[in-house]
DNA sequence: ATAAACCTTAGAGCACACACTAAGGTCAAG
DNA sequence: CTTGACCTTAGTGTGTGCTCTAAGGTTTAT
């Protein structure tokens, strides 16, 4: 399969294959005598894979350990992976906290202001932006 | 004041000033002879202004537009602050979804992998990504 | 007088995940 | 046999917010 039924097949562009094969986490199993990348079933099967990860959240660095991982299984325990997951997901939880201090604060300083059409001379949000220190404490 | 005793009055970097200089959110109100940034009590509130903001999540760009709104109270309205600072806070809140899908998805990998010393070649997690679409539906 | 600590500019580098461009080669249909 | 769709590489650009470097000028203390 060419490049361009394999990446429409999976949704992606050639660009991001070309990208991912770069960055050593996809590459065609061979080439056709013109050069051209000629993607297999496994490649299929992989980049499903790759996908997967990146839509619970896994950065593509990520991934390529996750990869190496998985071509070399005997070589690495449950533990290893489960750490990986977990430690993302630390990571996700610690920015969402982050996240939902500044929803907080924004729904606080939105809430001050009238909203209204007149010149923003008084507004509430820019005069609590100007003088108050304890938004978010 | 020179750039140095400024910055760590806020405990910023010069580098930063500098760069926000550069991007006109903060230009230091007048050189000293030799061409030093002097910086002044005016300065001192503004960039107390913007690390405000930035605390309570607007980007840079977004603080060069709140800016403008505040260096031109008159020609702005209550109601287009108030629209800058809702909008902010449902990309915030768009962003906070996603990433609690993936805290989510992620919980349920690490659920399903016993973390043992054994290798991986079973590991619950791998097989997952492998086989199932339907991590996030 | 000189060393240390500060300041200046312009520009490159980083992390992330691509998107886009230029200049060219290949392949199938009409 | 030529057109158009596809492919190749290498390299640049995007957005975000700095950080660092190089090469040099200024100020202050000793």
């Amino acid at each position: 399969m060419k490049i361009g039924e394999f990446a429409s097949q999976l949704g992606v562009s050639t660009d991001t294959l070309r990208y991912y094969e770069k960055h050593a986490l996809l590459t065609a199993t061979s080439r056709t005598q013109s050069g051209y990348r000629d993607y297999s079933q496994t490649d299929l099967k992989q980049m499903k894979f790759i996908l997967r990860a990146k839509n619970v959240g896994f950065s593509l660095s990520e991934i390529k350990e996750l990869l190496q991982i998985k071509f070399h299984k005997q070589q690495h325990s449950c533990h290893e992976v489960k750490n990986l997951t977990l430690q993302k997901r630390d990571l996700v939880a610690v920015r969402i906290a982050e996240l939902t201090r500044f929803h907080q604060s924004l729904s606080v300083l939105a809430d001050k202001c009238c909203g209204g059409e007149e010149p923003a001379d008084n507004c509430s949000i820019l005069t609590t932006l100007e003088d108050i220190d304890g938004l978010t404490q």
